[in-house]
RNA sequence: GGGCCCGUAGCCUAGGGGAUAGGGCAACAGCCUCCUAAGCUGUGGAUCGCGGGUUCGAAUCCCGCCGGGCCCGCCA
C-alpha cells in the first residue's frame, strides 16, 4: 500500500522525499504523509493549500489498495481499501512470498569471542544473542552470512588458568568452563611475583607450541554448550594461534608497514615500535598514536585485530585450514582449505568500552587505502549487563551464581512451575518441551529487547517475567493461532474486512518486512521484539473481541489467523525462539 | 584536556523533526456457560534531567549546563 501511495504521489510531486507514518486515530485514515509541509517551504506556499491541491489531483487516479485520500489541514491522509489490500497481502504471506532478492555481499558477523577460561555470564550472553539475532536477520534478508567466533587462545588469561589447572587442586567433576572460572578467580587471588613469572613463561610456551590447544578446546566446547542451549551457533571458530601459525598475521604486518601513516618510531617514548599515527584524526587527544607492534616485536591487541580484519576482508593472500568440529568448523593447522573470510561487510559485536580500538581498526583500513572496506566495517557496540550492586568481573568472580547456565536453569525451573500450574493435563514430556522453549525464549527476549546502548541491570524478577512484553506472551499468541487453525480448514473467501480489529491486524502484518529491513539497516535487532510484541497485542485484541470459528466471516478470519501465525513464527525464529503450537 | 553513550510516571522501556509522548512491571476495578485468562478491558500515575536556540512544528536537531557510565596503555 505504501508503494501505491508513493507512486500516486510521485505522479504529482516528482522527486520530493516521501515518508509515511500512522495516523493518530482511525478517523483520520490509515496512514499519512507530511510532504505538503516540505513542499510548502520550497514553493513558499501555504501547506494546507498544497495538500488540497494534491488531493484534487489524485482524486481521479486509478487506485487498487487506496480507497481515498483526504487532507486534514496540511496532512495527507490515506484510507486503505482493506478488501483488496488485505486479500492480496494474506495470500502473499501464506505463500511466504517475501519478495526479497538475493544479496551479492557477504557479511561476516563476529560475536561472542569470549576468553576461553571461564563460563559465560549474562554480559557474554547479551553479546551472543545480539550477534545471533542480527545474523538471523541478515540471513532472512538473503545475505551470504558467516558467523565467526574469535578464540583468543594465546592470551594471558588462558595462561593464568592453565597454570592454576596444573598447580592447584580443585574438584574436577564440574562443567569444564565453570571449573576454569573458579580456578581463574583463585589464581587472581593468590598470584604473586613468582607465580606471575611462571605464568609468563607458560604463556611464551603456548605461543611456541600447542600445549594449550586441547585445554582451550575443552573450555570452548563447554561454553558452546550453553550457547547451543540458546540456539546460538557459529560457522567457524577462528583461533588466534592459527592466524599466527598460518603466517596471516606476518603477512598483514608487512602490509601495514608499507603504509605511510604506520611508522617504525626511531625515537621518543615509542622508540622501536610500529606505530599508527592518528594525530590528524584526533588532534585534541593527549596521545593519539597507537602502538601496533611493540619494541620486542610482539603485536598489541589492536595490532592483531587489524591483521585479523585484513584477513576478514580478504586482503591477505595466505589462508588457514579448517577441520570439522561437531556442527561447525574451527581453524586448524591441518585440515582442508575452505572459503571462510573474504567478507564485503564486517560486523563486530563488541562492548562499547572498545569503541576506540574498533575505530582504530576502521581507520587502519582507510589509511591502508581500503576506503570501501572501512565504510563496510561496523562496530555493534552494546552496553554491559550488571547486577544491582556491582558489575560482573571475571577476575573477581562476581559472576558466580549468575552464569548463563544458572540463568537458564533458573528460568527452566520457573517455566516448569508455570506449565505445571497452567497445564496439569499435559503429559510430562510435553510439559518439559514447553518449559524449555519458554525458558530459553524468556532469556533471549529479555536480553534482546533493550536497545544495545542501554545498560541492563539484571534482576531475576524481570528476567523470569513471563507476562506482558516477554517471549511467552508472543509464543502464547502463536499457540492461540495454532489452536484455532487446528479446528477448521482454510479456504478461499470474498473479503469483507470491516471490523477495526481486522483492519488493524492487516496493517500490522504488512509492517513485518519494513521492520526487519529497518532492524537490519540500523543493526538494531531490538526493533524486531517491539514489532512482534505489537503484533501479538493486536492479535490478542482481535482474538478477544471477534469470534473466528462459527462466525459469518470464518474463512477470512481464519486466513488472518493463519497469516498472523506465519509472521509470529517467522519473527520468533529470527529471535531464535521456538514458536510453540501448544502451551 | 579531549571523545563517545545514557537521562522519558514508583521501577523498566519505545519513539531520534510532525497531529493527543506508546508499552510493560507494580497498584486498583472489571471480564472465563464462548476458538488456551501466559490473555483482554478500564482507572490513576510524565515539568520527556535543566536552560537557551533553530523550525510552521522539538522527547527527537544545535549550543551550554547538571547527573550517571565508558574510553584516550609497548593491558587484553
Amino acid at each position: 500500500m505504501y508503494k501505491e501511495a508513493e507512486k500516486l504521489l510521485r505522479s504529482v510531486i516528482g522527486d520530493e522525499e516521501i515518508t509515511f507514518s500512522d495516523t493518530p486515530n482511525p478517523a483520520l485514515g490509515d496512514f499519512s504523509t507530511t510532504v505538503a509541509f516540505n513542499l510548502a517551504k520550497k514553493k513558499k506556499k501555504n501547506p494546507k493549500e498544497i495538500a488540497e491541491e494534491i488531493v484534487s489531483l489524485l482524486k481521479e487516479k486509478e487506485k487498487r489498495y487506496i480507497k481515498e485520500i483526504k487532507n486534514a489541514g496540511p496532512y495527507l491522509n490515506f484510507y486503505v481499501n482493506y478488501n483488496t489490500f488485505g486479500y492480496d497481502l494474506l495470500r502473499k504471506i501464506m505463500e511466504r512470498d517475501w519478495d526479497i532478492e538475493e544479496k551479492k555481499e557477504k557479511v561476516i558477523i563476529e560475536h561472542t569471542s569470549t576468553n576461553p577460561n571461564k563460563p559465560l555470564h549474562m554480559g557474554h550472553l547479551r553479546n551472543a544473542i545480539l550477534g545471533d539475532t542480527l545474523a538471523r536477520i541478515f540471513r532472512f534478508l538473503r545475505y551470504n552470512t558467516e558467523i565467526q567466533n574469535y578464540i583468543d587462545d594465546l592470551g594471558i588469561q588462558v595462561a593464568e588458568t592453565l597454570w592454576g589447572y596444573k598447580n592447584l587442586r580443585f574438584e574436577k567433576n564440574k562443567k569444564f568452563d565453570h571449573l576454569l572460572g573458579e580456578i581463574y578467580v583463585e589464581v587472581e587471588k593468590i598470584k604473586d611475583k613468582r607465580i606471575e613469572r611462571e605464568i609468563k613463561e607458560l604463556n611464551r610456551e603456548m605461543e611456541r607450541s600447542d600445549i594449550s590447544r586441547e585445554f582451550v578446546e575443552r573450555c570452548v566446547e563447554a561454553q558452546l554448550k550453553t550457547l547451543s542451549d540458546l540456539k546460538i551457533h557459529y560457522d567457524v571458530l577462528i583461533f588466534e594461534s592459527d592466524l599466527v601459525r598460518s603466517g596471516i598475521f606476518d603477512e598483514a604486518y608487512e602490509k601495514m608497514k608499507q603504509c605511510e601513516n604506520i611508522v617504525l618510531e626511531t625515537e621518543g617514548e615509542n622508540k622501536g615500535c610500529l606505530v599508527m599515527k592518528l594525530g590528524n584524526v584526533f588532534p585534541d587527544m593527549e596521545n593519539p598514536d597507537k602502538v601496533l607492534i611493540r619494541s620486542d616485536g610482539t603485536a598489541t591487541y589492536t595490532g592483531k585485530d587489524i591483521a585479523y580484519h585484513l584477513w576478514k576482508f580478504g586482503l591477505v593472500k595466505r589462508n588457514m585450514k579448517y577441520k570439522k568440529w561437531n556442527s561447525l568448523y574451527l581453524s586448524s593447522d591441518t585440515g582442508e582449505a575452505m572459503n571462510f573470510g573474504r567478507g564485503d561487510i564486517v560486523i563486530n559485536v563488541i562492548g562499547v568500552e572498545q569503541s576506540y580500538p574498533q575505530q582504530v581498526v576502521r581507520l587502519s583500513l582507510e589509511l591502508l587505502g581500503y576506503r570501501d572496506k572501512a565504510e563496510n566495517f561496523y562496530h555493534l557496540a552494546y552496553e554491559h549487563v550488571s547486577l544491582p550492586e556491582e558489575k560482573f568481573s571475571g577476575r573477581k568472580g562476581t559472576w558466580i551464581g549468575y552464569t548463563g547456565d544458572e540463568l537458564l536453569e533458573e528460568a527452566l525451573l520457573k517455566a516448569m512451575e508455570e506449565v505445571e500450574s497452567r497445564r496439569p493435563d499435559l503429559p510430562e514430556e510435553k510439559k518439559m518441551r514447553i518449559a524449555k522453549a519458554v525458558a530459553m525464549g524468556a532469556v533471549r527476549y529479555n536480553i534482546i529487547k533493550y536497545a544495545p546502548e542501554k545498560k541492563i541491570t539484571f534482576r531475576w524478577k524481570d528476567a523470569l517475567n513471563f507476562e506482558g512484553d516477554s517471549s511467552p506472551y508472543i509464543q502464547y499468541a502463536h499457540a492461540r493461532c495454532c489452536s484455532i487453525l487446528k479446528k477448521a480448514e482454510l479456504q478461499d473467501f470474498d473479503p469483507d474486512f470491516s471490523d477495526p480489529e481486522e483492519k488493524e491486524l492487516i496493517k500490522t502484518l504488512y509492517k513485518f518486512l519494513f521492520e526487519i529491513k529497518k532492524a537490519c539497516d540500523l543493526k538494531r535487532p531490538h526493533l524486531l521484539t517491539k514489532y512482534l510484541n505489537d503484533l501479538a497485542t493486536v492479535f490478542n485484541s482481535f482474538y478477544n473481541s471477534l469470534k473466528v470459528i462459527g462466525s459469518e466471516k470464518e474463512s477470512q478470519r481464519l486466513a488472518l489467523v493463519k497469516a498472523t501465525q506465519i509472521i509470529l513464527k517467522e519473527g520468533l525464529q529470527l529471535l531464535g525462539i521456538e514458536a510453540l503450537e501448544e502451551m
